[in-house]
DNA sequence: TACTATAATAGAACATTGTTACACATAACG
DNA sequence: CGTTATGTGTAACAATGTTCTATTATAGTA
């Protein structure tokens, strides 16, 4: 006997979430399809279908799980340091994060997969990331070290130039002979430049 | 008589790149496929293969066409302007492009197409391009303006100001109170915060 | 333990995709 | 005028996401 086996239900949703991120790290996006997710996952296709709202429901775990843990990255940095200190390594963790987790990356930033919109609970995801970051930079405005330009602003442009710097790196654009120096001295460089010495007049 | 209608060799192509390019731009990059290319450009679907290899024939040469354009936005900003300014100039001109033709810019950086890699022409059009940063920033370090570390490394963090802050435009994450300020504010930051002076030590 | 509701499986089917092959028609050119 | 190159139109192929159906293994309950 035994002609069929069967995965236990619990288990299920968390093979397929894997099988999904080591498609896409090893093979590639064009790899991830409901199909080869199953088969990867030791599972009938239809369990993509059954756990998940189909091959989107499975994008929407990935991006919301990749916004959540990339809070987390970045919130491991809130501690009492000095404020700019504190937005220099969460810069760093946000990059660590993106090269540890380039799957997760690609489906937040870099890829459009047809049909995908994130859901209600998945923007929310995100929402809290961005805000770990508008709270470090205001607390930086506070301390004095950051100009008092609209804090949205200047949290737009934190986020740009690592959102830049990483994602450049992904798509093999990366000609720097020092990459983790250049990324570095970006951040400081930014943060020193944003000093309300400086503020830009227009 | 006159059953069908050809269209003149010369304008066919013309025509399949700018059907592509429309229809990037106003129904999004599903709506790029072969028989939909051809139908817009009114054209058989045939002529895709004839002119270009296939679809990412067509995708190559928007690729090349956008790195072509970027290059010559950022060389505009080239005349005998103080260094700095002209790196602030190139980094404007650098955004106004990707805003303009968002469908070039998606192609390039932000679109992964299904079995696409540059061709030797297009990468070169692509180094081109990054050679005109180079370019830029080695005048401004040159004139004492920014710090002598490698100006690879310096270039990197230009367009990763430049493209981080775009992309996320892009993919409708700015949440600046006013875009073009907080842009400006981080290419003119970023450029103070790398004076010598300044330098990051290790 | 026996029964039943749940849910995983296997496979067929559909429209759409990029691509190739083929027969035919027409413009360009010697 | 006749030949060649090239565009047109149609059909076919495999792979994709998705839906449907019938079967059956498992988990929870009486």
């Amino acid at each position: 006997m035994a002609t069929r086996q069967r995965t236990s239900s619990s288990e299920v949703r968390k093979k397929i979430l894997d099988a999904a991120l080591e498609l896409l790290t090893t093979e590639g996006p064009d790899s991830v399809t409901v199909r080869g997710i199953a088969k990867r996952a030791n599972v009938a296709a239809m369990g993509v279908y059954n756990h998940f709202e189909g091959k989107n429901g499975v994008i929407d775990a990935i991006w919301t799980q990749g916004f959540d843990r990339l809070r987390e990255a970045m919130e491991k940095a809130n501690v009492e340091q000095e404020p700019l200190t504190a937005l220099e390594m969460a810069g760093a963790n946000y990059r660590e994060f993106a090269l540890e987790h380039v799957a997760h990356y690609q489906i937040m930033f870099m890829l459009r997969i047809k049909d995908y919109a994130p859901t209600i609970e998945a923007a929310r995801a995100a929402a809290l990331a961005h805000n770990s970051l508008v709270v470090l930079v205001e607390r930086a405005q506070q301390a004095g070290f950051l100009d008092m330009q609209n804090s949205y602003d200047l949290a737009q442009q934190f986020w740009s130039i690592t959102h830049g710097y990483v994602s450049l790196e992904i798509l093999q654009m990366n000609f720097a002979a020092n990459p983790q120096k250049a990324y570095l001295s970006a951040i400081h460089a930014l943060g020193l430049g944003l000093a309300p010495a400086n503020q830009l007049k227009l």
